[in-house]
DNA sequence: CTCCAGGCTGAGC
DNA sequence: GCTCAGCATGGA
């Protein structure tokens, strides 16, 4: 793989040389909820306490409001720049044709190094929920009780901390609009508040321990679980998704083994968009690959 | 009005 | 073990 350049212009940082990177199918295909997308195809972001704004013309990335340090130390982990995803592609898509295809829609999507306490967070309240109200609730989760950063002229909310959300009386938290998911947000916060609960733990843990301690959490199932670990990147090795995969199937396809084939034909029937193909992409990924 | 959305809990078998 | 109603909310 060529190596990445970076270089300033303008008070930019640049990124040249990527290769298998977009980010819109990096970031629409389901996997995050708080890029915002901005005139002239820019997306303004947050992770921890580090802002930027991102565009990308062909094999550029252009890194706005932040510094060259910030973008190796920050920003490449956070967006998978350094692995080598060509050679994944390549095996995921062998003897495979809707694989092919899966890869086909979004050949630019890669795994988000999101951070543990917000996928933790976000995916109780992504349970029984459409997308955009997911979006809302942590947006004003945000807004409400996470400190503003600056980026540029924009004003950016941190993730509020589970010291924060503890903290908070049980009403002031129904300006989210959670509903029933609120009790799990608290006592999940208080859990993390109390050191009961570490996320930032989970890297020096083994995979089924902390899965074990997810499970634990009240409002956390096998998906939600699942999608915490998957979206924090955390495990780079077999990943049990394909166990919630399989439950869907179960109740869905009045079938108990849960087959490529089964799999290819939920994946056909359930989703029939980009979003849906980059995420079947997504979840082989995370359990086949890496 | 009903049904559904990137599920989970608790109760009843 | 398994099934299933109920759960807050808002949009279709």
């Amino acid at each position: 793989m060529k190596l990445k350049q970076i270089s300033e212009k303008d008070g930019c940082i640049l990124l040249s040389g990527l290769q298998d990177f977009d980010l819109i199918h990096t970031f629409t295909c389901g996997q995050c909820f708080r890029w915002q997308q901005r005139a002239d195809n820019r997306w303004l972001g947050i992770t921890g306490e580090h802002t930027v704004i991102l565009s990308q013309t062909d094999d550029v990335l252009v890194f706005e409001h932040t510094t060259a340090q910030a973008v190796e130390s920050i920003w490449i982990p956070y967006l998978d720049l350094a692995r080598n995803y060509a050679v994944i592609k390549e095996r995921l898509a062998q003897d495979d044709p809707i694989m092919q295809r899966a890869i086909s829609y979004g050949p630019g999507l890669r795994l988000l190094n999101q951070d543990p306490w917000e996928m933790l967070i976000t995916w109780l309240i992504s349970q029984n929920n459409g997308i955009p109200r997911i979006t809302s609730i942590i947006d004003t989760l945000c807004r409400c009780f996470g400190e503003p950063l600056t980026c540029g002229s924009d004003v950016v909310y941190q993730f509020p901390t589970p010291e924060r959300l503890a903290g908070l009386d049980s009403c002031d938290l129904d300006i989210c609009r959670a509903g029933y998911r609120k009790e799990y947000i608290q006592n999940a916060a208080a859990l993390v508040a109390e050191g009961n609960v570490d996320p930032y733990a989970w890297r020096h843990m083994q995979k089924e321990e902390v899965r074990a301690e997810l499970l634990g959490i009240k409002g956390v199932g096998e998906k939600v679980a699942d999608c915490t670990l998957l979206f924090t990147g955390l495990f780079k090795e077999v990943f049990p998704v394909d166990r919630w995969v399989k439950r869907v199937m179960a109740t869905w396809y009045m079938g108990t083994e849960a087959s490529t084939e089964a799999l290819h034909r939920y994946a056909e029937e359930r989703f029939g968009d980009l979003a849906g193909y980059a995420q079947e992409y997504l979840f082989y990924l995370a359990r086949d690959v890496l």
